[in-house]
DNA sequence: CCGGATCCTAATCGATACTG
DNA sequence: CAGTATCGATTAGGATCCGG
């Protein structure tokens, strides 16, 4: 296949004692490995936005996934919820400074998807050709 | 509460046209986001493992979630798998070159939770302060 | 317009038992 | 040792109806 990387023998970029401490790694995806997460984030990064404006800009999420997705958010301290007590009533969400941060990670993110999804992509079907009827999906 | 962060009226970092597209972050998270996959790779950035060893250093995961982690990352061309034909069986798992770059955006994770987890911490707690009985975990 | 409440389905994961 | 197969529990997520 021809992939030769050079043999890292011990290269730990990631630097934390054990597997076993999970370096917090998995309180970041808990937290955006969701289904909705980053694409609301990503919105969120063009501006402030409403309730329906956060629907419509992310195609195919149901009314109760955003509901649910925007107070994770907000519990977390990502984006701030501002009540316009008009009627009807209007519901702003904006990224705060922590979601500002965090939306330099996702373009991290984006980036090596970018950089790679070529190279995973042929992979897969190379696998996939390889290992006929595999349920792994 | 006190953000205060700075009125950034239109900063997309991300940059793609729309949350519609996703940018391929999607891409990403499906391969990363689920439970098990970024501490075996993390755990393989340490040099080359085996099943049991994987196992070991990966407390809590069952024998069938790893053997679905390792084949997913081997589909994608994340790791590779060599099995020596001896007896007892063994077999190696070992970091792709795609692998190794993943360990650099696991990195970017890590650090970036490192840097948050206290605000976040925090911002979680006084949410479910301010909201006694909320159901949203 | 915003979103809570309910019901239901599908996917995920863990435990266990068994095989080469 | 390194899996596969099966089952059950848990969870995420979608659809729909309703209320402020």
């Amino acid at each position: 296949m021809s992939v030769g990387h050079t043999a890292v023998t011990t290269e730990p970029v990631v630097r934390c004692g054990d597997a076993t401490e999970d370096c917090g790694i998995r309180e970041v995806l808990d937290r955006i490995g969701d289904k909705w997460s980053v694409l609301v984030v990503v919105e969120l990064a063009r501006g402030v936005r409403r309730f329906r404006q956060l629907q419509r800009a992310t195609p195919g999420i149901s009314q109760r996934m955003l509901t649910l997705t925007v107070r994770r958010l907000e519990r977390d301290g990502i984006v701030t919820r501002t009540v316009h007590p008009t009627v009807p009533p209007q519901v702003e969400y904006e990224l705060t400074a922590v979601g500002h941060s965090l939306t330099h990670l996702v373009k991290a993110l984006a980036d090596w998807s970018a950089e790679h999804r070529d190279v995973i992509a042929r992979a897969r079907r190379e696998w996939d050709a390889e290992h006929p009827g595999a349920g792994i999906r």
